[in-house]
DNA sequence: ATGAAAGCGCTAACAT
DNA sequence: ATGTTAGCGCTTTCAT
């Protein structure tokens, strides 16, 4: 241990045989003698070697690892994705750098280390739509969009199942007898928020019900927006009876505005939201909600994007993650 | 475009000189002349060259990765912790691979990976002391040990200041008049348990009250732990009038319970949490809390590191970052 | 089954 | 200020 490491050299002298050899050892090629093997594999226990990952990944040209770009890694949402896509990538042998973007100029120099300096061999890319860094993502590099539905660019796709998510939620307040329903929407340029105002119409539609702009309004995820609607909504004098949040956090304000009003939740006013937010079965009421399979989104993007690394698959998959129904109290049968 | 990529010697002939200075100018070298740089600069532009990370690597011995090892990703405060670093590691010009690693095994084969085949620089590790996992750590790799007391181990590191926060915690109860505090901790085998009781007696003492084991339990940070605590204590004769949890989560358990039992808080019972974690202030009651900086802790932990990297400091800084009491409605002066 | 030679794309050491 | 020569530690031909 005097020089620096020992290297695949150090290995095969103290072997006697080439290094070539070594390497094949360590690749796990075929072409070896048992008895090299075993004698090889005694060597490099003794010397204690390990190969080095630049060295390798300079003479292939490949990295083993992918790079997940994220508005940020403290959202549970992302977070949980984040958490999926490393492990999942951990399993077919790749390592996973996740940087925060929240602005587009970020994203940007980010893309330019990862991709340019080919750090990265792909990515997986979170809320594409948010601004314009999806224009930034260059399409050579095998890339999965996570969160977004799939326009006019060929790039694979794993989304929450967003239509399906607002529908559903709006038909089970229905189902509870609930006509006149308020929905607030996260930020309107992003794809779920279409969509799950999509599924919301659709639902409200099948049920013969008049579709209220007066009862809907953009939030921007946040617990305070959802707050704000409502405080507004309650002067109106056509208030509603159930409210879909589209994530728990303005559920959660919604509630919060209507306990500051006096309203029961969920006597006076149901409430249901979308994520199933850690604690959500904690707040006052604990929160009925659309649960989302964040771990599925997770693995299946990283599954997409290395058979895209891998097998040189022609593009274009686009995965739709449905949500499950949650039941708790904030939400109940309309009474009277 | 036709090759593979264009590399430093295609640039060389491009402009007409050697590699070597293309070298040069793109490590921002003094000794080229501005015309060369100028030619240089020209030719990399027209071929659009952009160097390799692997071969620089190779040549340079120097990756400019670090890694960071959590017990999982998703968890606010180790979320918070990890975007802080990654972003404050991004400043320095390196990129950061994030793992969770649940389970020791995972750790350990983490480390091999990351720390034996050389991808990474240095190791921000979370929670070393939740089980063996530090003893996995290699001491020739610089490290910074996140959330934890300094030990024998010759490791710098970065934590919440314990002692104080459950010092502080306590004695805000103190101030409000209350004599019977109790108390649930996290798992004890973590320094921050420990360290957070050892303020609570602190505070206690310094106040002349009885530290009194009846009024303490061991959760697992989780609400349901807070939950089932509190249960049991309210059975007991001798209740408190204000409960120190030693996180938000827990907290909010006791909270459930209390009113579960029809215990109003804070007019019968005090809570006070640790983290201030998001919508700690859309609870019901709002959470009074003791706030954590983990922007800081991150931030820290990644300068120590990369300053062991760089400057081959010698070794052992152990920091320790003060938390903020935040006062809200879970928590008000005794009455009668 | 094994070895020799060449090269991955860069940086570093040593010329000039 | 610039070029030349060697590597960095591995993999990949191509021989044998």
């Amino acid at each position: 241990m005097s020089r620096s490491r020992v290297n695949i050299r150090d290995v095969a002298a103290h072997a006697g045989v080439s290094h070539q050899t070594v390497s094949r050892v360590i690749n796990e090629s075929e072409r070896v003698s048992p008895e090299t093997r075993r004698k090889v594999q005694a060597a490099i226990q003794e010397l204690g070697f390990v190969p080095s990952a630049a060295a390798r990944s300079m003479a292939r040209g490949r990295t083993l690892i992918i790079g997940c770009l994220s508005p940020n890694l403290t959202d549970y949402t992302f977070a949980s994705i984040i958490q999926a896509s490393e492990h999942q990538a951990r399993l077919h042998g790749y390592f996973m750098v996740s940087s925060s973007s929240p602005e587009v100029e970020t994203f940007s120099s980010l893309i330019n280390e990862l991709v340019g300096k080919r750090r990265v061999e792909g990515l997986v890319v979170l809320n594409p739509y948010e601004d314009e860094r999806h224009n930034l993502v260059p399409d050579q590099v095998p890339t999965v969009y996570v969160g977004s539905r799939p326009r006019q660019e060929e790039v694979d796709s794993v989304a929450l199942d967003d239509v399906g998510t607002g529908r559903d939620a709006t038909r089970y307040l229905i189902e509870l007898g609930h006509r006149n329903i308020a929905m607030i929407t996260g930020p309107m340029n992003e794809d779920c928020s279409q969509d799950r105002s999509n599924g919301y119409k659709e639902a409200l539609a099948e049920a013969g019900l008049q579709y209220n702009p007066k009862l809907v309004g953009e939030g921007d995820w946040s617990a305070t927006s959802g707050h704000e609607f409502f405080k507004e909504l309650i002067d109106d004098a056509n208030y509603p009876s159930a409210v879909f949040a589209q994530n728990d956090r303005m559920a959660v304000g919604v509630i919060r505005a209507a306990r500051e009003n006096n309203w029961k939740v969920p006597d006076k006013l149901s409430v249901i939201g979308v994520d199933d937010m850690p604690l959500a079965s904690y707040f006052h009421p604990p929160l009925t909600t659309m649960q989302q399979d964040l771990d599925a989104i997770g693995r299946k993007a990283v599954n997409l994007l290395i058979s895209s690394i891998e097998d040189e698959r022609s593009c274009c998959e686009h995965l739709l993650i449905p949500s499950k129904l949650v039941v708790r109290k904030s939400t109940c049968r309309i009474t009277g």
